[in-house]
DNA sequence: TTGTATGCGTTATCAT
DNA sequence: ATGATAACGCATACAA
C-alpha cells in the first residue's frame, strides 16, 4: 500500500510510464498534449483520486484562489446575506472563501489582517470593526499588492474600493417618516457613535430634526453596547426618563431590544412609541407589531463587493471605485 | 525597490547577513538560536513586513491549518450560529475556516468535497444537503486521511463522527405538546422526507399520534420545497382542505410560511391553529404571536463538532463518536 | 508531442 | 549557535 491515498504527480507519472511534465500538462489548460494521453492520464488520476497538491501549485503560481472575508459577526442577517452574495460571485470564478469574525474587536481585526500577508488569501473583503483607532496598518496590504474591498462599514481614511448604501439619505428619510407620523421626541439608537456608519446615520437624523424645526436633545442619542443585557438596561432607563415617542434604531439588534423593553414596560408600539430600524430581517412583517425597516440590499452588496475585488484582481485600478446602493424604507405597523 | 512588498526569507537573510536557516529558526519554536539574533531578525522582519510564505510552509508541513465547513446555507439562524461555534474553537487553535454553501444541491456538495482532496483543508465539518443519493463518494475522504465530522444533518451510512440533537424525542414531545393543547389535526411540515433528519422528526410525530390514539392521515404530512412561493401555495392549499388545527414545522422556514398563510387567510394563531417549530430564531418571542420553538443548541453543536474534529487531528479514533445534544422546547403564545 | 531540469519559499537534517 | 543542502509537489522554459 505505501502511503495509501496520498499519491503525487511523480507516482502517477510512473504508473503511466510518463514524465511528470506530461501529467502536469493534462491538468492545466494550455501546453500541448496529445488528447489520448490526456484522457488516459485523467482516467487513471480519477481512479487513484489524484489531484494536484494545492500548496505546491499555489507556491508556483503565487496565488491561493482564496478570498478572505472579515466581518464583525456571522449570526446576523445583514452579514450572512452579504456573504451569500459574495459566495455566489466567488464560486462562479472558482474562488474559495475564508471567514474571519472580529466580534467588533479591533485587535482581532488587526491580527487577522496581519495574518493575511502570507499568501493565504489573494484578496480581502471587509466590514470593519466598530472601534475607532489608527487603521493605517491597513496600508501595508497595498504594499503587498493584496486588493481590499470594504463594504457597509468602512474606514473613510483608507483609500480603497468601497460598497456602501446611501446611509445619510435613508436616515434622513427614516427620521422624516417618524416626524410625519407625529413623533416629537425621537431617540436615535447607536452602537458606536465613532464609526463612520454611525456618524452618517446620525447626521441624517440630526438634519431631519433641523429640517423640521424640531429641537435636538443630546440625551436622545442613546449610545448602546453589544451586550444584550446592558442594552436592555440602557433602553429601560431611556424610556423612563426621556418621554420618547419615536425610536430610530441604527442597527437591527437595537430595535429588538426596544421591542423587548417596550413590551416589559407596557409601552404600546406604535400607539405610544413608533419604531423604525435598519434591518435585513426577512420576517420583519411577522413581528408584533410588524417592523418598519430601512432594508439594505445585503445580498447585492456582497455581489458588488466581490465583483469589485475581481476587477482589482484583473488589474483594473478599482481602488477609487465607490459603489453606493440604495436602501429601501418599507413601512409597516410599527410606525402606523 | 525591486519587487517591493514581496520579500522572502532569502532576501531577509541577505539583509541580515545571516543564512536562511537561521532566519527560519527565528520564526519556529524549536531549534536553538541565539536570543539576540532572534530578536534582531524579528525586528527587521516586522519592519519589512516579512511573513513566512504560507504555501511553502504548508507544502513542507503537508497541512493547511484550514477547516472546511460545508453547509446548505448561511443566511439561516441555525447554521450561522453553528458556524459561530466552530469559529470559536478553530480560532483558539489557530485554524482558519473555509466556507462552502451547497444550497441543498447534491452536485455542489459532491463537487466541494472532491475539491478538498488536494490539501486545501485538513478536515471537514459538514451538514449534508437535502437530497437523497449515493454518498459513498465520501468514503474517499477516509482514504485521504481527511477527518470528517457531520453535524445536524448527517448521512447515517457514512461511518464518521457526528453531532446531532435528540430529534426523535423532541419531535415526540413537541407533538404531544400540541395534542395536549387540544389539537386533533396536526400537520407535519417537512422539506425533504427522505433526509434522515426529516425521517427522525417525522417518526417522533407519528409515534406521538399513535401514543395518543390519534388517527394518522397521510395528507397531513405536508412535503414542502425550498421555494418560498411554492411553499405559500402548498400551505394555502393544505389549510383550505385539511381542517388543520395544529402545525409542527420541522424547519423554521416552514413555520414562517405558515404564519404568512394564516395571516392572509385570517386564521388566528393560536385560537384556530397552534404552531410549534424547530427554530433557532433569537427573536421568536417578538413574533406575532410569539412562536413556541424547539430550540437546538446551534452554537454548542458547532463547538462540539469542531472539538471532535480536533480530536481526530490529534489522532484519537473519534470516528465512532456520536455526540447527541438536547434541544429545548420553549412554550410561547403560538400554542397557548 | 513528450521529457529534462530548474525554481517557487520554506524547514529539517546534517554538518561545522 | 549558525550554515549548507535537500526535499516538499508542481509547472514552466527549454531541449529533443
Amino acid at each position: 500500500m505505501g502511503n495509501s491515498g496520498n499519491i503525487n504527480i511523480k507516482e502517477l507519472a510512473q504508473r503511466l510510464n510518463l514524465s511528470k511534465s506530461t501529467v502536469s500538462r493534462a491538468f492545466r489548460g494550455h501546453s500541448d498534449i496529445n488528447l489520448e494521453t490526456k484522457e488516459r492520464i485523467l482516467k487513471v488520476a480519477k481512479e487513484l483520486n489524484y489531484q494536484p497538491n494545492h500548496h505546491a501549485s499555489n507556491l508556483r503560481a503565487q496565488q491561493s484562489k482564496n478570498i478572505a472575508i472579515i466581518v464583525p459577526e456571522i449570526a446576523n442577517n445583514f452579514f450572512s446575506q452579504a456573504i451569500d452574495g459574495i459566495e455566489t460571485v466567488a464560486r462562479e470564478r472558482g474562488y474559495h472563501l475564508l471567514i474571519y469574525l472580529t466580534a467588533d474587536n479591533f485587535e482581532s481585526e488587526v491580527a487577522y489582517v496581519n495574518d493575511l500577508y502570507n499568501g493565504r488569501a489573494d484578496g480581502i473583503i471587509m466590514s470593519v470593526s466598530g472601534e475607532a483607532n489608527d487603521h493605517s496598518y491597513m496600508n501595508k496590504l497595498e504594499k503587498k499588492h493584496i486588493p481590499l474591498v470594504f463594504f457597509d462599514r468602512v474606514y473613510d481614511d483608507i483609500n480603497t474600493a468601497k460598497v456602501t448604501t446611501n446611509d445619510y439619505a435613508s436616515s434622513f428619510e427614516a427620521t422624516m417618516h417618524l416626524i410625519e407620523a407625529g413623533c416629537k421626541n425621537i431617540a436615535f439608537l447607536v452602537t458606536n457613535k465613532q464609526l463612520s456608519i454611525g456618524k452618517k446615520r446620525m447626521q441624517g437624523y440630526l438634519d431631519a430634526l433641523k429640517h423640521s424645526g424640531l429641537p435636538f436633545r443630546d440625551e436622545l442619542i442613546v449610545d448602546c453596547s453589544n451586550d444584550i443585557n446592558k442594552n436592555y438596561d440602557i433602553l429601560t432607563h431611556a424610556f423612563k426618563t426621556l418621554a420618547i415617542d419615536g425610536v430610530f434604531a441604527s442597527v437591527e439588534r437595537l430595535a429588538f431590544a426596544a421591542y423587548y423593553v417596550c413590551h416589559d414596560m407596557n409601552i404600546n408600539i406604535p400607539n405610544q412609541v413608533k419604531v423604525i430600524s435598519f434591518s435585513s430581517l426577512e420576517i420583519a412583517p411577522l413581528l408584533n407589531p410588524a417592523l418598519t425597516t430601512i432594508t439594505q440590499p445585503a445580498y447585492d452588496m456582497g455581489v458588488q463587493a466581490a465583483t469589485l475585488l475581481f476587477r482589482m484582481f484583473a488589474g483594473e485600478e478599482a481602488v477609487n471605485d465607490q459603489v453606493v446602493l440604495s436602501s429601501k424604507i418599507i413601512t409597516r405597523n410599527s410606525t402606523l
